[in-house]
RNA sequence: GUGGGUAUAGCUCAGUUGGUUAGAGCACUAGAUUGUGGUUCUAGGGGUCGACGGUUCGAAUCCGUUUACCCACCCCA
């Protein structure tokens, strides 16, 4: 029998739990500085919400998605992506009858059928952020702020902001003509994936990696110079914004994205510290979605954050903080007499909220203090029968191993190892 | 979906042109006199050498098949 994870998927053991837990209290924090609040949604939805939501031309759609039929004959999907199941949320209750805009956030697994390899799954998760109801450019600034802020917070710096605008049903129509006409002209240079393109979505021909295209991309017609008035405004207005709040950005105008839904802003968060490129955090503006999925037309403005990606980042630039919990007891036994008293005091240490480990395999005295060390206790006490007698005990110090002196008492413990604080803030 | 690489202890890996009971380091457990961790020393546990089949007196080693993982492409976070 093969009993391992899934292709795809993997574990999250401790140590590394820590390391999550902190990359996620970082983002639900800065959510929080941006009055953005948490929303939760199923894992998986009915196929047509990402037939229409995510579009039947992208390859999400067409090769990647975890599609079965449940046993009351329904078409289920497993989420590929967060955006089209908060637009559903957002239609099905009505949120726009509230006072807009909708700001929201989440934190959930994501599901495509990939080949996996370096900082791709099958089962990936995202920190994903949304805003409806907003289509002022200031609201695509404050999505980029917010994004910028989460990784800034966990200290991956050294990345590159590319922005883009894709225009909107307005302008690109006209834009994709044109470019259509372009490659279609220089046919022949074209490599075989950008041929596919060409018929399917001319756009995505500029985010080909080939070198030979890459010579057509250069003079191949550039979305900035095609957009309509307010097109152009916005983005202008976008960038002086991130300009203002001293966001650095490269406008890339050959930025586009395989998601079919965006409108006028693009961007993302890119890094080469892995060697390759890696893509940690993309989003944009998509006015036409809600539309799409049956609500009244509302604009919106979100990104997607990869947390696996963002994990093997920090772990690249040797950010990560030491997550060790500080403040830990163990309660080591001496001797068989002291072993409930011990148990209790732990018990009562744990009730004044002071973490307590013990010993749970009847090691000798020795192979405790072992590990206590191991596992970075920062305080040892020992209980034995003199401790009882005395009705006194000491409480060592890990770090420098110097003792200190107590009565067998878990409130004085507790407040020797955690001084009350002082407050230092004054009311005025 | 296409192409390439790798599978030996919990982890990182040795293993000579096929030859006896398959090794190291780290990790783990225990001991180094009487109740105290980190260093050191000693001992111990742990592997059907990814799986199946073949060649051979003999296979971790050679051949075939298969599975898993890794990497690149497509695409994506």
């Amino acid at each position: 029998m093969n009993i391992q994870a899934p292709k795809g998927t993997k574990d999250i053991l401790p140590p590394q739990t820590r390391l999550w837990q902190y990359v996620e209290k970082t983002m639900r924090d800065t959510a929080a500085l941006y009055s953005f609040e948490e929303i939760r949604f199923p894992a998986f939805e009915h196929t047509e919400l990402f037939l229409r939501g995510v579009g039947e031309t992208t390859d999400v759609v067409q090769k990647e998605m975890y599609t079965f039929n449940d046993k009351g004959g329904r078409s289920i999907t497993l989420r590929p992506e967060g955006t089209a199941s908060v637009v559903r949320a957002f239609v099905e209750h009505n949120v726009y009858a509230d006072t807009l805009p909708f700001k929201c956030y989440y934190i959930a697994p994501n599901f495509r059928y990939e080949r996996p390899q370096h900082g791709r799954l099958r089962q990936h998760h995202q920190f994903g952020v949304e805003c409806f109801g907003a289509a002022l450019p200031a609201a695509d600034a404050e999505v980029i702020a917010l994004a910028h802020s989460v990784l800034r917070g966990i200290g991956v710096e050294r990345l590159t902001l590319n922005i883009n605008s894709v225009g909107c049903p307005a302008c690109r129509p006209a834009y994709q003509k044109e470019l259509l006409q372009y490659f279609t002209a220089c046919k022949d240079k074209l490599c075989e994936t950008c041929l596919t393109r060409l018929e399917n979505n001319p756009l995505r021909i500029l985010d080909c990696k080939t070198p030979s295209c890459g010579e057509l991309k250069k003079n191949a017609p550039k979305s900035v110079e095609h957009l309509c008035t307010d097109c152009s405004e916005h983005l202008s207005s976008v960038t002086a914004s991130l300009d203002e709040m001293g966001i650095g950005y490269t406008l890339n105008t050959l930025l586009v994205r395989g998601l079919d839904y965006y409108t006028r802003t693009v961007f993302e968060f890119v890094t080469t510290l892995e060697g390759g490129e890696l893509t940690v955090c993309a989003g944009g503006r998509y006015d036409g979605l809600v539309a799409v999925l049956g609500g009244p037309s509302t604009p919106a403005v979100g990104f997607g954050m990869g947390i696996e990606r963002l994990i093997l980042l920090m772990e690249a630039s040797q950010t990560i903080p030491d997550l060790t919990p500080e403040n830990t007891v163990f309660v080591a036994v001496a001797d068989s007499t002291a072993q409930h008293r011990a148990h209790a005091l732990a018990s009562e240490l744990r009730q004044l909220q002071v973490s307590c480990d013990i010993d749970l395999c009847s090691r000798s005295l020795k192979a405790q203090m072992r590990y206590a060390d191991k596992k970075k206790a920062s305080y040892v006490i020992v209980l034995g029968q003199r401790e009882l007698e005395e009705n006194k005990i000491k409480i060592k110090f890990m770090s420098d191993g110097r003792t200190i002196e107590s009565g067998l008492d878990a409130a004085e413990i507790a407040t020797l190892i955690n001084p009350p604080k002082h407050i230092e803030k004054s009311y005025i």
